[in-house]
DNA sequence: CGAATCACCGCATACGATTGCATAAAATTT
DNA sequence: AAATTTTATGCAATCGTATGCGGTGATTCG
């Protein structure tokens, strides 16, 4: 053993090595490694001369090459809004267990919500195209995907249904589906009338769309929308927290609050927690992504499930699909179907 | 705005086509783009019309050319346990974000702590060099590493003191000398004097190191170190649980409990509320990350800090620096320094 | 038995950028 | 004015792999 360490790295073995050992040419060893279904057959005898001599040098291929050369890069880039938030967890793990059952690599990048992060994300994969591109844009619009698709010919899969582009694929929450229903829920189940919403901007597809979905099902109730008891988060606990103490310090708050995501409900619950109002007794809560902390939070939150992790494999099994599929279908459009569940935070 | 959708991506704009706009040679265009201090200096004139041509087209260079034709890959690799455990996640947004500001992109792999996937993520490494790699190593060995760095060369940087490389930069937080003062403060301040503890696997470095810093605090007290008293888990919450839920159902259950992570000690707590067990007037829970649920759990848990943040930062200018810096100096390690909180749960 | 087919392999080029070397023009020195 | 240096640019090789095309020997077929 000797296990010396060296101060210099080792010179890179390549191709040639292998094929000057193997006796045989460059091309020959690229075409027993990587044969392709219309490509030349290589005789067997020399296969194993080159695969051995693969062996007894430790060679392994250059994907920098192969990524100039113009075929797969092995590489998918996925953007996300923040890696912190929990709701996204189930999906970069699906996406990277999908693709590494391919041997694929996966770039996360963060955009914080920020259309100027989303445009970088973009234009730093024109710099280093990916086959396959993940992402849950919110600002971005058809024509930047189109930008996008038409200066890299990757497969993209988008979660937001809001975008539309034929060369794309989209997963689809029913969010204003399910955010009416649970709304109507505590207004005819729990005998709500006084319901608060902690969103986000409206310049967000989603919050707008949300939001929409809340305000819809109260007008369909006969109830009047408060304007007061509309408060705008940023997804965060800590905005959820400032959000529900807002509501709270009202001449008359509202008796249920509805979140757009979990983070801003748990936030909502400790703060009424801190100003010693009771969940559910004196105010109901409800969330939306059903994360984790959701069933362990006192009292367990209420919450809309979003299959995060069936999202996320959906996404990354679509772009493999466009990756490995050699016509170009159209595109497209996955349904899932969300549902709530019904814990103590209401 | 003719915003047509092609049904074909459009060729690559490629440095040939800005030198032929710029009446110019293709090099002298990679000159303007991309100077280097001892190259050679190009006319301003030329410089402007090259920059023009540039603008025009909306040329972006090809970061696959570059990175094979040996010079700056402009990535990073990194390599954590579990994207979805929530003490990773300041590091690997403090990572992105140094990265960011260098222009860099960052590759994110899980290892599930498994030696496997540990070894796959090296190999794929070596198969697309990176100039940084970044990592949380629980099974690899200095042999591995050497191996790694000498057939890469890139600039490394790991989290975790059990490896010694010339060439690799170590951030190591002192755990062990935390668990023991924890262990410590609960026997002489609290007066506990049947401490369990949930830990890991003592295979991971790290797990025997804390578990080892446990018991000694227990003998440096004189107290006897319960075989019983030490669960196993898997740094999950659910573990933790499990563990929990042995631990009190003992003939004679520990007063306090020490989990070598958040995720273990809050399962920990919720095992203990299911059995109605009282913490902390019945049992005391202290954990290992300060993640931000441990400080908004009810009751709040006592923990010791990591400044993940911090420790992300620190991994990710140490690898700038060795990237940018032209001389291989001797490699750093950087000692963090860790207290703990003390809150409700103790 | 001559020609067409097939299986197998090497040659050479391309991918898009960087860079050592050569060179022409301009500036400076002798 | 000739010689030398400086400045600005082009030429061409290179990184490691993929692949079209051409060539060889062997087989098959009419």
């Amino acid at each position: 053993m000797s296990n010396q360490k060296r101060t210099q790295p080792a010179r890179r073995i390549t191709m040639r090595d292998v094929a000057r050992r193997a006796q045989v040419s460059q091309s020959t060893v690229s075409r027993v490694l990587s044969p392709t279904p219309q490509g030349i057959l290589i005789g067997e005898e020399t296969r194993q001369r080159v695969l051995t001599a693969v062996e007894e040098l430790g060679y392994h291929p250059n994907l920098h090459a192969g990524s100039l050369r113009g075929q797969r890069t092995q590489m998918l880039a996925m953007m996300i809004a923040d890696i912190a938030n929990p709701f996204y967890h189930p999906m970069v793990r699906a996406v990277q267990d999908v693709a590494h059952l391919h041997r694929y690599d996966v770039l996360v990048a963060n955009s914080d919500h920020l259309r100027e992060n989303e445009l970088l994300f973009c234009e730093s994969i024109i710099r280093r195209p990916v086959d396959g591109i993940i992402m849950v844009p919110y600002n971005l619009t058809n024509e930047d995907i189109e930008a996008l698709w038409s200066q890299t010919g990757a497969a993209i899969a988008i979660l937001g249904q809001h975008i539309t582009h034929p060369a794309v694929d989209v997963v689809g929450v029913d969010d204003a589906k399910a955010t009416h229903r649970l709304t109507s829920w505590l207004i005819t189940e729990r005998r709500h009338t006084h319901i608060g919403y902690i969103g986000v901007t409206s310049r967000f597809a989603v919050g707008a769309r949300r939001h929409g979905a809340y305000v819809q099902a109260m007008r369909d109730a006969g109830l009047l929308v408060n304007p007061d008891y509309f408060q705008e988060g940023d997804w965060s606990i800590e905005s959820g927290q400032q959000a529900m103490t807002r509501l709270l310090q009202l001449p008359q708050p509202p008796t249920a609050v509805l979140a757009c995501n979990d983070q801003m409900a748990i936030g909502a619950i400790l703060a009424a927690q801190a100003m010693n109002v009771r969940v559910p007794e004196e105010v109901a809560i409800a969330g939306f992504d059903d994360i984790p902390a959701a069933s362990w939070i006192r009292p367990r939150l209420t919450t809309v499930t979003q299959p995060a992790a069936a999202i996320g494999r959906q996404l990354a099994e679509a772009v493999f699909a466009r990756i490995e599929g050699s016509s170009m279908e159209q595109h497209q459009v996955y349904e899932i179907a969300s549902t709530w569940i019904v814990r103590e935070s209401t």
